[in-house]
DNA sequence: CGCGTATCTATACGGAGTGTATAGCAAAGT
DNA sequence: ACTTTGCTATACACTCCGTATAGATACGCG
């Protein structure tokens, strides 16, 4: 039987997808990524085998789209921070450090599934984020009056990528150190 | 029957040993991480995979042992690398510049793996690598006689994950620029 | 040399997950 | 009311896993 039932077909749709993902986010943190299998998020979720199916074609899609889902909210929130830091003096120090935060207090979540989809193609997501950050370093540059050590893109890459070891710092005090350490290399 | 037989048996394991790990390296090339099942390796290998079960438990451990083989490589190389650059100057640039190399070549063997295993547990070639970089920082901290904005193990897994983003990088000739940008964060 | 031991092959079994397909029921759309 | 859409329940063939057994082959050592 049907568990969901929103009073529209489209709203309908969208509750089962999120329930879903909400399955997937479970499983995950029940087992890791490979604790995720069709049967067990089709259980988990409510839904037979056939539905999820319908849903999604396989593993890697669903885990790709809970990626997405999670990154995207990451990003609202960063870009939040990013409009409230904007009058305050430098927004790609605030963003940064709160990138890291997250990396820090969701050590396996977040860092280790870029690697994930890394092998197969391209995160849609995660390209955002790199856009989204690219951007705040041109900005930053350009009102520092300074020059940039190479393309902003590869910057971008680079602060994503070193920021990522805060997921094995020592402490949470030293995620201010390493957001420091990161963004003093950019400027020649 | 068996393929390989040296004349001792404990070459003959070891022999086995290197041709499974050969077959995980194919394997991976062929089709990624997700390729690689005892069932095609033990094919792969030319032995049965009861065979297989007595050498590795499970897919696991198997890209464990075969990640473990190749960062040991590694390891050597930068080691000879840093030996040869312990009279000109800063060592520690030119063992970063060469693992950003390693890591620019091949972009999804070697920088997706850890990702793999920092899921499960620990990596242990990883753990070398990192305290023989913590160790480079160390000495280039002393040599230069500059103060070290963080503890040398957390600016060691800084230096890794970021070099790691050379994996994308836009040109090749871009590789000693992040090699600079990364190391002039580390000190105050 | 010859026996014991270690190793590998070949094969089999039950379990789990995958991908697909079908029939039937329930709710939304019009 | 009637059609369309979505879900359930179930089934099938396939792959992989983990383990077990019997028998062949090559080493190790007395």
């Amino acid at each position: 039987m049907p568990k969901l039932w929103t009073d529209t077909v489209e709203g309908h749709r969208h509750a089962v997808r999120a329930a879903v993902l909400d399955a997937v986010a479970v499983l995950i943190a029940e087992a890791g990524f490979s604790g995720v299998s069709m049967t067990r998020v089709a259980d988990h979720a409510g839904v037979t085998r056939a539905t999820l199916y319908k849903y999604f074609p396989d593993v890697e899609t669903l885990l790709a789209a809970w990626h997405e889902r999670q990154v995207g909210e990451h990003l609202a929130g960063l870009d939040k921070i990013r409009s409230e830091a904007a009058g305050t003096g430098r927004p790609l120090q605030a963003v940064l450090e709160a990138y890291a935060l997250i990396v820090y207090d969701r050590p396996s979540h977040d860092a280790s599934a870029p690697a994930l989809h890394r092998a197969t193609h391209i995160d849609h997501a995660h390209q955002h984020l790199e856009a989204f950050i690219a951007d705040l370093i041109r900005a930053d540059a350009q009102e520092s009056a300074a020059d940039l050590a190479m393309d902003p893109a590869d910057l971008a890459r680079y602060c994503i990528e070193a920021l990522s070891s805060a997921r094995s710092l020592s402490s949470r005090d030293a995620v201010p150190c390493l957001v420091a350490v990161t963004v003093r290399g950019i400027y020649t």
